[in-house]
DNA sequence: ATTGTTTACCCACAATTACCCACAATATAT
DNA sequence: ATATATTGTGGGTAATTGTGGGTAAACAAT
């Protein structure tokens, strides 16, 4: 019945509503380990989407920047821009949670979006820009791919 | 009286039904080791098929992609188009699972299907699509399947 | 305080899914 | 062969899920 807590797979299409909530897919609901409270941490992705962690899980990010020597700063800037776009966020009795239009500008999102596991987050995507990046990585590093294909095998 | 365990082999054929259900043969549910709790991972194959993986298979690939960085844009690529048609099913108390309108339209499945033990996983076929498939390998690359027979002594 | 705006917490409802039961066809046992 | 269990297929019903919107509390600015 369940799968590994804490871990997401499976693409699933939502719409966000004029209040900026989007449905976190039951399914992800279930997995999410109850230490974590009904809270997920959304920050900004690497690729033009919305990064969803579980709370724990984000929180072992944060201890990692903590032992970060403050001196350096490099470490600063990187301690900043990781956890400057985070916030923590529980879901409603409806299973929403509330995305700041900060993020939403960030990740170019309308009315659709797709919600894809990502095995230990979740990523929220405009789905052309999804097409977008995908493309983009498949054509120019094709080979990159084929080596990982060879490697996991399936 | 039973061969390994998460081991399948042989063809059936079964309807899929209108609300999307198919049964899995009951030798395989049988042959499903416990610790998988009656529960696959179905996701797109490589073929135009349905692949069913045991849970505890599947588990062992999530793991693999856990492992890859995510800072490399072509290794978030790579795990989102792995994970991304994947999701667990449980088998009702007929012994049936449910496919998502997205794998049976990528599979072209529509009412009759094959199913087919892949030795560690399973494969969901429309009949016409395996034949084609099937037809098309076998005459573009016969000599490496002649090579792969001498390979495996049967 | 008085506004206006944002956020949290309800309720409503259509659509989908999960969970049952029925039954014919096949297989197994006596 | 006859009885009994198992398997594959269909369908009904209740619960869950996704989506909209309403209202009141919290907050901000004037």
């Amino acid at each position: 019945m369940t799968i590994n807590q804490d871990t997401f797979t499976g693409e699933f299409s939502y719409t966000i509503d004029i209040k900026g909530r989007v449905n976190i897919p039951a399914k992800f609901r279930q997995s999410l380990a109850p230490e974590n409270d009904q809270t997920f941490v959304i920050t900004r992705g690497m690729d033009p989407c919305i990064w969803v962690y579980p709370l724990t899980a984000w929180q072992i990010i944060e201890d990692d920047l903590k032992d970060l020597s403050a001196i350096s700063g490099i470490n600063r800037s990187f301690i900043r821009n990781t956890v400057r776009y985070a916030s923590s966020v529980t879901f409603d009795k409806q299973g929403r949670i509330m995305l700041s239009s900060n993020l939403l500008n960030y990740a170019k999102l309308k009315k659709n979006a797709f919600i894809i596991g990502m095995v230990n987050k979740i990523e929220i995507w405009d789905p052309s820009e999804l097409a977008k990046v995908d493309k983009q990585n498949l054509t120019m590093d094709s080979s990159e791919y084929d080596a990982l294909a060879e490697k996991i095998i399936l």
